[in-house]
DNA sequence: CGGAGGATTGATGCTGTTCAAGCGTAGTGG
DNA sequence: CCACTACGCTTGAACAGCATCAATCCTCCG
């Protein structure tokens, strides 16, 4: 069973792409260098044998929010959406996770997000205090994975920027664009962009209403810059859409 | 020189209140028993040696955004407004930064957001690099300071929610219990809720307008729910409070 | 006393929400 | 093969919450 650490790099500069096939099946000897923080292949097979794989079907739940956290996933095909609701049922769904993509990485004693699948989920999955105890005597892999937190930290100011300054246009492309980065990086890119989540999904995690977002991709399709396909989006306008997202 | 290693509790579980005077000079040999997390006083003394105090005056800048990280910070005294900026001119607060807290803990190469003071501020400096080695070797502070930015992330996720999901009043009503949860963490608790921040730093923090926060509060003002003085607010009816920031 | 900067308050308008109806496709069963 | 339903998505019309624009009011400080 294999883990995938995806590398860290800066936003923006994605690195050399992952054959889908190592990413899409969990099982092989592929070997993923790391570009910035290579992990010394030693790390990568202690972490391994703590492992189990995990399936979910279409919308099951890995977790819920405030649960004891027993566990650390590292996604291996599929999204999971991670979301929060409050007590009279508004939604945030806060990301996705995707292949190579850890969940449950702070190690808080409970998790801070629901987690439950898009569609059919794998996983590796690994207990807790044994990843815990392992990793602290691995301060290299350690600083790896704390690096991981950072980047998503990063992410997350980015969300809060976008949802306290940007107009339902900028949440959109920069949606689209975002998904898009992480789809080069898992290697994954292609004509289409698939949007696995619905538009419910996309909704709650932009701050805005279902309507909202099916007017938005509606003019940005009248107006030649995306083509709503079956199941995702073709990007036309490339450049005006990297304008709208720009930060 | 001393180190400010605050403990980390979940939310709303107010650990032993620390003594407002160790906090406020950083300089005598009080030591501070984590909860949780305690951190053994070996730990401590190592990473002191490393730090340089830095004094800011009032709205002078720490760091900017995209610059090299080359420190790390704690801070002792005032505190520090975290923020992003697009292009045109909208401007994003992600946090404040009060005695204890750490900046710059994520250890990218890159600052993510940009630093200033809002007041006179005094800080602990880390050399990065230098203080990236030292945690490494020291896999328990490792840990701890993980688990900080573990912290800073869950709350990351509470700004989404709020961002995206809350209204004015909710968003106001949390800010000001949230304040008040902080200096209790702190040992600052007292009648009236200091606000070092302007109305501008609570608009751009909230995703607001500072016409909407000053309405907001002088709402809650002529309802009785809070009571605004020079320099902060007094916070009468605590319950309506609590609701109105309810999760 | 006068000026500057921040905060408040009012009038108006816009962006995105709400409410409601209709569309398209996939799945089911006659 | 064709209803029929279910579900997700789209579209329209009216509305509301917050933003914008603008004037005024503090309060601190020279």
């Amino acid at each position: 069973m294999s883990i995938h650490l995806l590398p860290v790099g800066r936003p923006f500069v994605p690195p050399v792409p992952i054959p889908p096939s190592y990413l899409l099946d969990g099982v092989g000897k592929a070997r993923l260098v790391s570009l910035s923080t290579a992990l010394p292949l030693a790390e990568r097979d202690t972490l391994e044998p703590l492992s189990r794989r995990v399936s979910l079907d279409q919308k099951e739940t890995l977790f819920g929010q405030d649960e004891p956290a027993c566990s650390v996933f590292n996604v291996t095909s599929g999204a999971l959406r991670l979301y929060r609701i409050l007590p009279d049922g508004r939604r945030q769904v806060t990301g996705f996770a995707f292949p190579g993509d850890f969940v449950g990485l702070s190690m808080l004693d409970r998790y801070a997000v629901s987690a439950d699948s898009l569609g059919p989920v794998t996983a590796c999955r690994f207990e807790r205090l044994a990843f815990r105890d392992l990793v602290c005597r691995q301060p290299g892999l350690m600083m790896h994975l704390h690096e991981i937190t950072g980047q998503e930290l990063s992410r997350a100011k980015d969300m809060m920027m976008l949802l306290g300054r940007r107009t339902a246009d900028e949440r959109i492309a920069t949606f689209l664009t975002g998904l898009q980065e992480r789809y080069v990086r898992i290697g994954r890119s292609s004509v289409t962009l698939e949007l696995p989540m619905g538009r419910l999904d996309i909704a709650d995690h932009l701050g805005l209403t279902i309507e909202t977002v099916s007017r938005t991709l509606s003019r940005l399709d009248r107006d030649r810059c995306i083509l709503i396909v079956p199941g995702g989006v073709r990007v036309i306008d490339q450049s005006r859409l990297d304008l709208l997202s720009a930060h």
